[in-house]
RNA sequence: GCGGAGAUGGCGGAAUUGGCAGACGCACUAGCUUGAGGUGCUAGCGGGUAACACCGUGCAGGUUCAAGUCCUGUUCUCCGCACCA
């Protein structure tokens, strides 16, 4: 009891308030949450589905803001959509396979799995403590043989499509890591889990997975996604796919009989060709420069300054040979140019330095012929001209327009067997295999007569062994983990050597939203009726830093499975909402940077509700916000004024009902205006800190009014604000909600009304305005006529004076709204 | 270089459709409460002025009765891509 209370002494028979202890009320309601999972079970069959997930997180053994932002997010948007009615789905797991584990079993002996299992059931409890409305029961860890057999199976399936297959190749090589990464691991020319350390390139045989199969289509189908998904994050998938349409034309090397082979988007300015310059990687260079260019070659090879193309100057060096250009017949000198990627393409360009801005530059350089080809349409021709014009100079194509000249010599090109319209892809192929330990073992055997041979799918899961020994040396750990990788052909049952290489952790979260719907099939991946019941995914939260890797391999999975015949909808999520990242003094929290504020400390010191509350208070949900603690402390403070207002109130809730007395309209008012408000922020824009506000509003406006509340608005009233702050706060919602004597738990409940009664206002104010600006402001009754606001704002004393002398020359009224006079003189 | 997002008080941010700029919170100030401190409650809080006037949403123009919002140009910041032929 606080003595101390302006109300202990009031008029009103009110309670004495009680004091705001997140401890206890958040240890009562989790203690009791836990005691009954049955009350975040997901309905068996959805008739009116919605599925919100967030992005799985790698269990480090902490959480971090940025989990507690992501989760907070789509908790929020869970609790609102149950309380509207629908079945909701909103599961959790683990993406638990990856590095760490290996590194933590370095460095303290802990056994990989021992060591995640344990950092699992860790961060759980945080994401409990946290209150998320999460069916658990769907739990999926990735590093588990029930989840993993499944990506081996599908491995399976891919391979009986041609669309998992084995080459020899560069990759990607990290001696961090001391395994390969794909291209989309790869930041600036160094690992992205290790800046700074330089990838290097080296040439193994590695599982490749076929993404370019669906290159179109990943592309294509972009444009369904457009609306639902951040447009940001769609230009990002555009230009990593990077569909260019053009041709490809082949150079006969003079005094040889082999090709030269190269990419043009141009192939109209072929006739403006005055060289041809190859990527210093490419298979010919070797042969093509002789035994005196291999020097200047190797050293542009390892040049590492290439990486960094803002920086690089163009060199290169002439092999001494020369091409013969089909279309023309003339003599080409062949270049090694260090600006000409081996990756994308041929990797071998013609170079038509009038026509494109890099060939130009090269050629200016090494004093290299420059021949236009093609003028501008209208006015002078200045070099370089990149644009379409017409063509001439090219023989029988001159006079054409580019962009038919384009069409016609690819024609030509095809026809007379030199060339073909051709279209090339930035996007490569995924290359799976990782030479780590702690990942799912590819289900392949490698036998001595029958060549590399798939596992049976009755033998799945190929078990990854628990008991190894790892050094961080050399080969993987299960390359010398002997009773592992010994083993039986499955085609002639000889002797046979598993595949010891282990798949890329993004395979995992490639489907693994799958296996929510239907986590504990042990038969197949999932039954495709349940499938059908939840997908797509309505709503999928997390940071924009997957744009490229984690959204396009899921969706390039997900039209493997539609064509398995598994499911049947394209696209894994219609709708992707990425969330800000979240800062300390403007900078990424970091434990580099010191500057980490842990969750879990939060939680302890203000509570589950604060954190939660202010995560989605400091800024929209979509930017970055920059964390304040002191702002913290006013989510806190706003907790304990509902929190006192709703107990000192809770037994005036029964007394006799009469009319509503002016204090209860006003606050009706108010809280069917916040109802409105949040109502529509869920439904449109997620504007979550700004529907805080609104509930700080409210709260202030019951404090003003709460002398004259009455038994005929206080049930509802209380009744309504709890179950607006319940998507945000569940704690203290639950806990108040048992305060004024309701059932719980609160989002079993239908969301509030808004009951438009209670927006009306009788009177209302209305600004006026002389010349534009603000002048006065006049209270006419709701609903008045121009003409009467015209009149009142004419003849309010304060306008009076600034109309004083002038002519009124117009007047703009806006009914409710707003009126302006404008004046001369 | 290309693409995207942004620039609003001392700070985080609000203004959804062109219609009262600065909601809400933090910080700060005052009054009340308290033995004091803290808490709590009430109020003030863009600059400027005694009060008005006036000035004010990165900068310069424009459209409009009216612009943070639309148009043109420009600067800066952040993010993504980056010799993609």
């Amino acid at each position: 009891m606080l003595l101390g209370s302006r109300y202990s002494e009031g008029l009103l028979s009110k309670m004495p308030e009680k004091q705001y202890n997140h401890q206890q009320i958040e240890e009562k309601w989790h203690a009791n949450w836990e005691e009954d999972p049955v009350l975040y079970r997901t309905p068996a069959d959805p008739t009116k589905k919605f599925y919100v997930l967030e992005m799985l997180p790698y269990p480090s053994g902490r959480l971090h803001m940025g989990h507690a932002r992501n989760y907070s997010i789509g908790d929020a948007l869970a609790r609102f959509m149950r309380m509207r009615g629908y079945d909701v789905l909103h599961p959790m797991g683990w993406d638990a396979f990856g590095l760490p584990a290996e590194n933590a079993a370095l460095k303290s002996g802990r056994q990989p799995r021992e060591w995640t299992l344990q950092n699992i059931s860790q961060m759980k409890k945080g994401l409990k403590r946290l209150g998320f409305a999460l069916d658990w029961e769907r739990e999926v860890a990735t590093c588990e043989p029930e989840y993993y057999r499944w990506n081996q199976w599908f491995f399976l399936r891919m391979y009986e499509r041609g669309l998992a297959y084995r080459k020899e190749s560069l990759v990607n090589w990290c001696p961090q890591c001391a395994t390969v990464l794909a291209n989309e691991q790869v930041v600036d020319g160094c690992c992205w889990r290790h800046e700074g350390t330089a990838v290097e390139q080296r040439s193994l045989e590695q599982w490749f997975l076929k993404t370019t199969a669906y290159a179109d289509e990943l592309l294509s189908g972009i444009e369904n996604l457009a609306g639902g998904w951040p447009d940001r994050v769609l230009t990002m998938q555009r230009n990593w796919i990077g569909r260019s349409v053009g041709a490809e034309v082949d150079f006969t090397i003079e005094n040889s009989t082999d090709k030269l082979r190269v990419f043009t988007t141009r192939v109209d300015t072929i006739c403006g060709a005055t060289c041809l310059i190859l990527a210093p990687e490419h298979p010919k260079a070797q042969e093509l420069v002789g035994s005196e260019g291999q020097a200047r070659l190797k050293a542009i090879v390892d040049d590492q300054g290439r990486k960094d193309p803002s920086s690089i100057e163009k060199d290169g060096f002439a092999t001494g040979r020369f091409a013969i250009n089909p279309f023309n017949g003339a003599r080409t000198p062949i270049w090694i140019g260090n600006f000409v990627l081996m990756g994308y393409g041929t990797g071998a360009i013609m170079a038509v330095p009038a026509h494109d801005e890099r060939d130009f530059e090269f050629c200016t350089k090494y004093e290299i012929a420059i021949t236009p080809v093609v003028k501008p349409a209208e006015g002078e021709l200045t070099l370089p001209f990149t644009e379409y014009g017409i063509s001439f100079n090219s023989g029988e194509f001159s006079g054409l327009p580019t962009a038919e000249a384009r069409k016609t010599m690819a024609a030509l090109a095809e026809t007379k067997g030199f060339g073909k319209a051709a279209i090339t892809y930035r996007l490569k192929d995924w290359g799976v295999s990782r030479q780590r330990y702690w990942g799912t073992p590819i289900p392949m055997v490698h036998c001595a007569t029958c060549g590399v041979q798939p596992v049976k799918d009755e033998d799945l899961p190929v078990l990854l062994p628990l008991d190894v020994e790892i050094t961080g040396a050399g080969e993987s750990p299960l390359a010398r983990h002997e009773s592992f990788w010994k083993t039986t052909c499955p085609k002639c049952g000889g002797p046979g050597r598993r595949e010891t290489d282990t798949m890329d952790t993004f395979v995992d979260s490639s489907w693994y939203f799958y296996r929510y719907c239907d986590p504990h099939n042990n038969t197949q991946p999932f039954d495709p009726k349940v499938i059908a019941q939840w997908f797509p995914i309505d709503q999928y939260i997390g940071g924009v830093e997957h744009a490229i890797l984690h959204l396009i391999y899921s969706r390039f999975w997900t039209k493997v499975m539609r064509d398995l015949g598994l499911i049947t909808n394209d696209e894994p999520t219609k709708k992707l909402f990425t969330q800000g990242m979240v800062l300390k003094d403007g900078a990424k929290m970091s434990k580099s940077l010191g500057n980490i504020v842990d969750p879990e400390e939060l939680v302890t010191e203000f509570g589950a509700d604060t954190c939660r509350l202010y995560v989605l208070f400091a800024a929209p949900p979509d930017k970055d916000m920059d964390w304040q603690q002191t702002g913290v402390e006013g989510q806190y403070r706003f907790l304990g004024r509902v929190y006192r207002f709703v107990t000192r109130n809770a037994d005036r809730l029964s007394g006799p009902v009469g009319e509503l007395s002016a204090q209860d309209k006003r606050a009706l008012r108010k809280l069917h205006q916040t109802i409105a408000k949040i109502t529509q922020d869920f439904e449109q824009r997620w504007h979550f800190n700004t529907c805080i506000a609104a509930l700080m509003e409210l709260t202030n406006e019951l404090y003003l009014c709460e002398e004259g509340l009455t038994a005929a608005a206080l049930p509802e009233i209380l009744k309504s604000l709890i179950q607006l702050l319940e998507p945000f706060t569940p704690f203290i919602a639950e806990e108040m909600w048992e305060e004024i004597g309701l059932t719980g738990p609160v989002f079993s409940h239908p969301w509030p009304e808004v009951n438009p009664k209670h927006l009306i206002e009788e009177e209302a104010e209305i600004p006026v305005q002389v010349n534009g600006k603000l002048r006065g402001k006049i209270v006419v009754p709701t609903g008045a006529t121009s003409e009467v606001l015209e009149a009142t704002a004419k003849a309010d004393e304060k306008i009076a004076a600034f109309l004083a002398g002038k002519e009124v020359v117009k007047v703009i009224v806006l009914a409710g709204k707003l009126v302006n006079i404008v004046v001369k003189g």
